[in-house]
DNA sequence: TAGTATGATGTAAGCGCTTTCATTTGTAAC
DNA sequence: GTTACAAATGAAAGCGCTTACATCATACTA
């Protein structure tokens, strides 16, 4: 592999000119910088990027932490990032936290000890306090579906709460009032804002919230599962089943086939998030669009503007769900 | 950020020490070696892997190249690689191939140029040439689900070919014998091996294979539902439909009941891959399981062997599809 | 006791770049 | 032709580490 040396050497200029011209922060005259492209190009220059890193403190690397790799989720948002930040001639590093608050910190110190230039997190078990020394420590990054005050310019939320208002006030439009309610786990504050949001549009249709009609799930399939067969169970008159995500849906859809419902006829079911496959299920499923790949588009716009002092278009840092009206509902 | 050499100092040894202790790979006396880990921990030190990697030459990074980030296939592989390296003190950079010759190629030199020690390429559009090209040149990589002859040695496959038999096979035994086939696009290897597999099937049973049974769709969804669509208009005595993915049998599955079958009794439908929405769709998913994970895995055994010398449990090379039988397959 | 092998540690030269500061060159004003 | 100033370029010092080689202490052999 070429270095800078020889490229210097065969086009007769020195190293910080060429350095220069790599790098266009400082004018070169054209005549030079011509000479030196031909030189690169005739050695197939490659610039060593991990030497670049050392002597200019900046790695053009950005860290990533989700909860998992796989799933629908976390999939379309880790694309859309890389996609933004290929386009900025960045690239970006990946570690699963996997809710686990161990495994987050590591993560977190991995990436830093990778000389990341700034970190987007999708951490769900780490400490706000945490959090807050970390901004301390001058560590820059980004947080999403994820909201501490004293970080609030650097956090991208959606309105999950609205979101779960949405949900169950489009049910109760439809006519139902026993309505089941699987939600996630109540200590993740995603969860906690859904189910917020479901009591206060059962609050606005003058219905009492009940705990028999919740159960609380874990965001997986088989928790809904699991879900809809208790709730069917003890409460055979619900006529409606609302399900914090996608997955718990689907895994609710199962169940209630298996406990004797017909669907849509004999029970509605509603998801939250609108992965890839929420149109694979029979019936297709009605949820909540979670604009995932518009957040991580933002997220990567946010420190492309902080961090590498690129103009970008607008910042929003707080994102509006939306209802998806497919088949799984239907009037009671 | 405490650097080695404030290490040193403090534990009153030298910088050559300090860097043998932290690489472990010349023996250091037990006093010695404590005394410096303790001054690391009283300075917090944490070893700067840009600097490491510059005078080592080795960057510990992997450079991953698959056609989509998102999508449950590619989830899943991305997701065991990068666990089976971050136990290992590995990262891994990812970048999207999108399936398009000059995208993939620019996503192998960008990895490059990232100093990545080796890579796993996922690649489809590029040629057997270019990649045998590469070899030569001697950039490290392993190539999954694709089979280049010079490349025997670093070739992690599935035997697609005996998938598509085995689905087939399945599909027969269950007395039918008017069967659509909707096929990967053509020009890609394991499409053209799965759509071999169903002939040998259907020929091992004494049926002629027959162009106007056959779709050619391109694994997305959205192709699976046309080609049903067509297939069951122009054949309307088909009873099953062979799919070579799961998404386009998804797409078919809401296709054929738009056009007034009842699944599975008026039509069987097969798929291909086990991804894992797979058991989300009504009627579950009889498909062809395509061990992802371990094929994932194995890559990153034999690029810790071959780049790493880390001892490794056997290598496998050729994987083997395996039949699931879910609830999409009734007798004729 | 001298001689030699062995293990532990230190010295210093890079790895391939960036960047500060100094120098050279070119241009315009007088 | 000088002088003054700006623009272009060069020299060289790092960035934080690894590693070949040199050195030194120690233990063992004869």
């Amino acid at each position: 592999m070429a270095t800078i040396y020889e490229v210097s050497k065969l086009a007769g200029v020195s190293l910080a000119t060429v350095s220069r011209v790599l790098n266009k922060n400082t004018p070169v005259k054209e005549e030079t910088r011509l000479k030196v492209l031909a030189a690169m190009e005739q050695l197939g220059y490659q610039p060593n990027s991990v030497a670049q890193s050392l002597a200019s403190n900046r790695s053009n690397s950005i860290g990533i932490v989700v909860p998992e790799l796989n799933g629908p989720f976390f999939g379309t948002l880790l694309s859309d990032i890389e996609n933004q930040f290929r386009q900025a001639g960045k690239h970006v590093i990946i570690a699963a936290g996997h809710s686990d608050e161990k495994l987050e910190q590591e993560s977190i110190s991995f990436l830093q000890s990778r000389n990341c230039d700034a970190l987007i997190l999708h951490v769900e078990a780490v400490s706000d306090d945490y959090l807050v020394e970390l901004m301390q420590k001058k560590v820059r990054f980004v947080l999403i579906n994820r909201f501490v005050a004293p970080l609030y310019d650097r956090c991208i939320t959606l309105n999950n709460q609205h979101g779960g208002y949405l949900a169950t006030r489009h049910i109760l439009e439809h006519g139902h009032t026993h309505i089941g309610y699987i939600s996630g786990p109540m200590w993740k504050h995603d969860a906690d804002q859904r189910y917020k949001g479901h009591v206060r549009a059962l609050t606005e249709f003058g219905i009492e919230p009940s705990e028999q009609l919740v159960y609380e799930g874990d965001y997986h399939e088989s928790s809904g599962a699991a879900g809809a067969q208790v709730l069917l169970q003890s409460n055979p008159s619900i006529t409606a089943l609302v399900c914090a995500n996608d997955e718990m849906a689907a895994g609710a859809m199962t169940a209630a086939r298996e406990a004797g419902r017909t669907l849509p006829d004999d029970l509605s079911i509603m998801g939250f998030d609108n992965v890839n496959f929420s149109h694979y299920t029979f019936p297709k499923l009605t949820t909540i669009d979670y604009p995932v790949g518009g957040m991580g588009e933002m997220a990567a716009q946010l420190i492309l503007k902080c961090v590498y002092q690129q103009s970008v278009d607008t910042i929003q840092t707080v994102f509006e769900p939306r209802l998806v009206e497919r088949d799984s509902i239907k009037n009671v």
